[in-house]
Parts: C-alpha cells; structure tokens; sequence
DNA sequence: TTTAGCACTCTATGGGTGAGAGTGCTAAAA
DNA sequence: TTTTAGCACTCTCACCCATAGAGTGCTAAA
C-alpha cells in the first residue's frame, strides 16, 4: 500500500465530493475547472489513472470519468475527512430538541432518528437501548376486571413491562397492593437469578408472580431487542442509484428485516459506546448492501443499557454529515440515558 | 351504468385473476386456453372489447391484452369477490398464535403486522389501538436517584405512560408511596378534565403531580397516534410492479411516512369497528398511490379503544386473501382488546 | 515533470427493420 | 341474432447500424 503524494489526496477528495455531489462519473476536465486546480487536464488524467492502478478509483466504462471504489471511500473517510462537526448552529438546534424531549422517554428514539435522517439526509436507523444487566426495580399489581390482572413491571433504567394475568379467583385491590408493596420490599434491585433463590421466602401467591416476573426479565431483552425507530427511508429511495433497478433492495431490507439488520449490526458494530464505525458498500461480504454505507455508532452507559444508532444512504453519501451527525446524536442520547440511571 | 351479462362478469373476474397472477396484460386467447372457455377467441374478443367500452378493462396500447381498469378492480371486488374466508386451516394457526401471545400485551402488534403481510401476500401495517377515552387507572412514583422520580402512569385499557419529574428537593420512596395512594384514591376512573376540576382537593406535591398526569392523558392520544408496526415491505418491493420505475416511491411512502398514511387512513378508513374499506389505485385523487391498493380495516371495541390495520400491495393484489386476512385478524384483535376492558 | 495534441474507445441516441403478439373487423356459419 | 374463422392492421420489442460526443491514454515536445 504505497503512500499517496499530497496532490493524489487531493485529487482523490475532489473526486469524491464530486462524484458523491453530482452521482456521476467525473472527468479531469470537470475536476480542473469546477476546482480550479493550477494543473492541466492532462496531469489530472496522469494522477487519476496512477490512482486507479493502486485500487482507489475505477470507471465504468473506458470514455467514462472515475468514481471512487470502496478503497477510495474508506481511504476518504479515514485519512482526508479529518475531524468533522457539524456547523454550530445545528447542534445547538439539536441539542434544545432533546432538552425540550428529556422527561418524556417515548420520545427519544423518535426523535433521534428524525433529526439523524434529516441531518445526515440519508436513512436513520435507532434501536431501543438494551441493559446488559436488567434488575428489578418496582411493581404493581392492578386488578382491571374480575379475575384479570395487569401487571406492570418497571426494570432499573426506566423500561417498563406489562403483561396480565389470570387468576384462579378474584382478589381485592387492597390485597393487591400488599402483595405488589411485599414483592417491592423483597426483590428492590435484584436480577432474576437473585429472585429465583428467594423465591422460597415468598407466600404461594406472590411466589407465582415472581416467578412470572422473573420470566419477563428473562424475556425482556428478546423482545426489546428488535425495536427499531426508522426515519427517512422514502427520501434516500429517491437517489438516483435507487429509483430504478434492483439496488433498492438491500437499503429497504436492512432498514426492514430486522433480522438482517441484526446480523449486520453484529458483524460491524463496535461494542464502544461513542465510537463510530462506517460500512461501506456492504465491504464486500454483504451483497445486498453493495450500493449502501452505514454509519453506525453505539450510544448508552456502558455496563448499563446501550443501544445502536446509524445513518443508511448510497455509497455516495454526505460521509462527514453522517459521522458527525451519528456522533453527536449519540452524544446526546448517552447523556439522556445517563441521567435515567443511579450513580 | 349498464348490466353485465353473467358471461361478462365471468370474463372480467378471469381477467383480474390472471392479471394478478401473471403480472402481463391478458389476451383473449389466454384466457380461452387456461381457462377452458366454451368459446373462441374471437368472441371473448368481443366481449373484451365491450367491457373495454365499459370502462372495466384497458389496454396499454393496440395490440396488447387487457388489463383491468381501478373500476374493473372495483366491481370485482365488490360484486365478483363474494364472501372469501381463509381457508380453515390457515385460520386455526392464526389463531392459536394470538392465543399464545394474548397476555403479552406488547406481542400484539408485531404479532398481527407478521400475520397480515404473510397471509396476505403484501406489506401489513397495524397501529396501536387508541383509547377514544383516555382514563386514568393507576399512578406509581418511583424514586431512582436523588431528586429525580419515574411517573409511571396506567391508564383504563393498559396503556402504560412513563415521565420523568425533577423534584425541587428529594423526597422519600414511603412519602412518594403515600402520594401515589392519594392521587389513586381520588383520580380511579376520571378523565383529564375531571381530575383538573378536583385537583383543588389536592396537597401541593400532589396537585403538580396530578397536573401534569392531565397532561400525559392529554397528549396521551398524540404520542401514541403514530406508532403503526410494520411487515413485509421489502417482500411487496419484489413485484415486478415496483423493482424498477419509480411506482416503488409510493409505496414506502405510505408504509414509511406517518403523515401521508393517516392522511390516507382519515380519507378512507371507516370509522366502523370490523368493516373493511378498499382502496384501489389511490382512487383518483392519490397520485402517489397509483400503483398501489390498500385494505383496510378497524379493530378494537367502539367507543373504547380502537385501531386501524391494513395491508398494501401492488394494485393487482390478492384482494380476496388480503380482504379476509384483514377481516380475521381484526376479529381477532378486537377481541383482545376486548378482554382487556371492563364491561 | 508537465502539457498540448491526437488517436482511440465506449456510450448514448436515433432511425430502420423484421418478427411476433394481439387486436378489430368482416363475412360466413350456426 | 350470436358465434366464429380468417385476415389485415397496429404496436412493441429486439436487434443492428451509424453517428456524435465524452473522456481517456499515449506520445512527443516544452
């Protein structure tokens, strides 16, 4: 991998700006002239094609301009993108949404992934965050009709359970409450584990619902693990490189399947929370994903309950706007997740 | 609007299904050959052409077969269709599985998007049932850490509200315990403006916590307005309809963009629990939608809780499994919901 | 090392052609 | 009056060809 002198770096930026701005092929003369190079065409054409001989630019075709490959991507987001933040106007715009929506929990995932996909203009992707360890932290009984009861179950970090059940014969309300204020007494902070062995303590009744609780945190993860706030998909399937063709596939799959969304989060997601990984053109082992990039961070406390946030478009995307969206984004929800948790 | 002879109708209800099957226009000696017609081709020509005049059949240009117009659709639908059901067997699994999952409240949903889009062969859409009453059930205040408190809020029908709330200064588990008892006692069953009319009777603490549960069952309806679960669009972008043209756009914006679909759920749903509407084509005044269908459906219990399902396809849809998909899975959903409210 | 000049290659476009599909019409048959 | 066979007609589709234009690669000179 030989070292690439200034003006090659130059010229490979240029042809990506270009190319992600016009979708097009680009040519030497388009790079002379909309950038005002001190160069002849003719030397661009020498450096384009030593660029194309180390792997980071192809054509199409032989009488056609060049676009980047996935090694010019990566070499662009890695080594000439630099530090980017987005201008501070948006952040500030930003950061007063997600004070406004602080108290309000339901809020957050939503309004992530809407202010991702418009400032990153490409399709935002935001899962619910998932406790590495769930413990418990409150429960309530509530007798709805007869013999129905809905429990609800609130888990350390603020998620929130529910489920009825059915007993054999009525209880009072009252007689509710003092099971729910027993079970609250004994099994204030524990993890499933922990219930099980004090099951024993327990009277028959409120034995029955531990162990049902006990179920639900098991479960909980499973069923919260898939839960996917989207935002933005119809815009990006207006790109050119989407609006015929089959590529449309592999974007609406991942931003639809949850299960091939998961597999791709496992395979390229860093367990870091904060850092910011980008996939390009799917890095050659996932085919459907060959027109798309990710930009995929992790946001939460670690040890505590983190989620995953990140940005779909064309390869050709706005990859400094992406990153840094998807940053500071997750900046702002690992504070929001932060605070919902004890010290 | 004239009468169709019985062999018209026969001919326009073996058009729709062979288009639908076949995606191609259809030519009279097709239908003659795979249906086993009694006639020549030169007469069903005949009567193509009649149907044509019609309005019920089109042609995408001289010399190719026909296809059905949104008003041959429309009168197969309502007059060829006939009562459809699912076939039994089909029917017993569905139901087993909203058997299995009737105590997980938050399986529902998934559940019911996952069975319309398999059953009907198009992409489901499902939102969550909206309480046309919202009142208050249960109340707990939970203390995490230092002055910051998690509202949970219960609402009549299950709908669980969570809040954070910053306190002026810390305040014990056992007193938020008392308040949450008092705010029980005195709010069990009312409605946001019944509580606003007592919180006079209420201590200071407890008055700002009941104002802002107004609050919460005042919002209540916005916030849960858009949650609509998904499944199968990226099946339904496979039809040879969709896999290149720009005729895609309107479909993921309806599956995709909140706004539009309650635009287009407030236009055609019916406000009838269990009744099913057809939408085919966007009816004239739905550009977007012009390659698409959608059936839709009510589910819940009036005057209760109620919400929309529905499925959307490709206009050539399978309108009879897709019309008692929707109608079954109501049923069954309604029911659900059912149980969960008091008589 | 850079550049001007030029030959070369490939695409995109438009016209032209022939095969094939399917209709509409007409006139005869039932 | 309805049905049908036969046939002319129309339109698409696939293919080929020629041409214009874009952009490159190469060579030789600056």
């Amino acid at each position: 991998m030989d070292e690439l002198t200034r003006r090659q770096r130059t010229i490979l930026g240029l042809v990506v700006r270009e190319h992600v701005k016009s979708a097009a092929p680009v040519s030497s003369r388009a790079l002379v002239e909309s950038y005002g190079l001190e160069v002849s065409t003719a030397t661009v054409r020498n450096e384009l094609a030593r660029l194309e001989e180390l792997g980071y630019l192809t054509h199409p075709h032989t009488s056609a301009g060049r676009i980047p490959t996935r090694r010019g991507y990566r070499h662009f987001v890695e080594r000439l993108l630099g530090e980017v933040e987005l201008p501070l106007h948006e952040r500030r715009t930003i950061a007063h949404q997600f004070h406004q929506a602080r108290r309000e929990f339901d809020q957050w995932m939503p309004l992530a992934a809407s202010v991702l996909a418009r400032t990153a203009r490409g399709a935002a992707l935001v899962t619910v965050p998932q406790a590495t360890q769930l413990c418990y932290k409150h429960l309530q009984l509530i007798s709805t009709q007869g013999r129905m009861v809905l429990l609800v179950l609130v888990l350390r970090g603020g998620m929130v359970k529910q489920q009825m059940l059915n007993l054999a014969e009525p209880v009072s309300q009252e007689a509710l409450n003092e099971a729910s204020d027993r079970l609250n007494q004994l099994c204030n902070g524990l993890v499933a584990d922990e219930i099980e062995s004090r099951i024993s303590e327990l009277p028959s009744f409120e034995a029955d619902v531990a162990r049902l609780v006990m179920d639900m945190i098991r479960r909980a993860d499973a069923h919260t693990a898939g839960v996917v706030y989207r935002d933005g998909l119809s815009e990006v399937l207006q790109q050119p490189e989407f609006s015929e063709g089959e590529w449309a596939q592999g974007l609406v799959r991942i931003v639809e399947e949850r299960s091939f969304l998961e597999a791709v989060l496992a395979d390229a997601l860093s367990p870091d929370v904060g850092s910011v990984r980008v996939l390009i053109g799917g890095e050659g082992h996932w085919d459907e994903l060959q027109a798309c990039s990710l930009v995929l961070g992790r946001y939460g406390v670690a040890d505590f309950a983190t989620g995953a946030l990140g940005v779909v478009g064309p390869i050709r995307m706005f990859y400094g706007r992406a990153i840094s969206a998807v940053r500071f984004v997750s900046g702002l929800l690992s504070d929001l997740v932060y605070d919902m948790y004890a010290e």
